[in-house]
DNA sequence: TTCAATAGTTAGCTTTTGCTAACCTTGTAA
DNA sequence: TTACAAGGTTAGCAAAAGCTAACTATTGAA
């Protein structure tokens, strides 16, 4: 089952989280993405049996292997597309705002060619 | 009510068909687009309704001065988006699918930087 | 005249992804 | 011990946007 582009900005916003905090859990993800505790309730329960985290007993939240990949490979998308925008004269909040929605929606050749050219 | 995203992908559908026959039915969309005829239908019910289009008695679809306008922005959006990719070196067809999916989701300031600084 | 093709609509299904209401557990404070 | 807060789940709603099946209406050919 391919991912959606909701489930690329849930392993993209709990890899940024991992960085930030000794552990991740779904009300952690609540907060930060503004969505409602049963959203997130589900939407984990997707990403768990698709493979890309474990949830462990006590709750906590870790990316699998492939979980990872995704969420470095949104993440690299997301600041190379906001440094670019920025770059070319977009207001970095606004920068920011269109990336997100960017990020998921252009081919590797398409990311790789904007990489090269503008950075 | 805000228009969505597949809302701007058929006016921007009727508008190029426009140019090319001389009237737009919804089976003329339908086949270009390659949805079902259902499908068109319900969603030229709903333009019609937020005055984007009208129809005639014999089917045949315009575009109101509304539609028009949402119509030239995404059209001019997808031209300049793609030869922008093209530009920095995607291939013409890559180009112009991710583009189509760009179109939709980036703010006028956005566009406008990058219009300026790829073109 | 009858029949078939073409165009469109209606009804209803599906998936995705958000929501609220209401519930269960667990741990801590009074 | 009681009671509440915090975290999570279950059940069910809603909207968007695709689909198929099946219907209607019109038109043109045999």
């Amino acid at each position: 089952m391919k991912l959606q582009e909701s489930g690329e900005m849930y392993l993209e916003t709990i890899y940024v989280l991992q960085s930030k905090k000794p552990f991740v859990r779904s009300i952690d993800i609540a907060t930060e993405m503004n969505f409602s505790k049963p959203s997130i309730s589900r939407a984990m329960g997707i990403l768990k049996n698709n493979g890309y985290i474990t949830i462990a007993a006590d709750g906590k939240i870790t990316l699998t292997d492939e979980g990872t990949r995704i969420a470095e490979k949104t993440y690299e998308r997301h600041n190379v597309l906001t440094a670019a925008l920025v770059k070319i004269g977009v207001d970095p909040k606004v920068a920011e705002d269109d990336a997100c929605r960017v990020e998921h929606v252009i081919s590797d050749e398409t990311f790789d060619a904007i990489k090269k050219a503008v950075l």
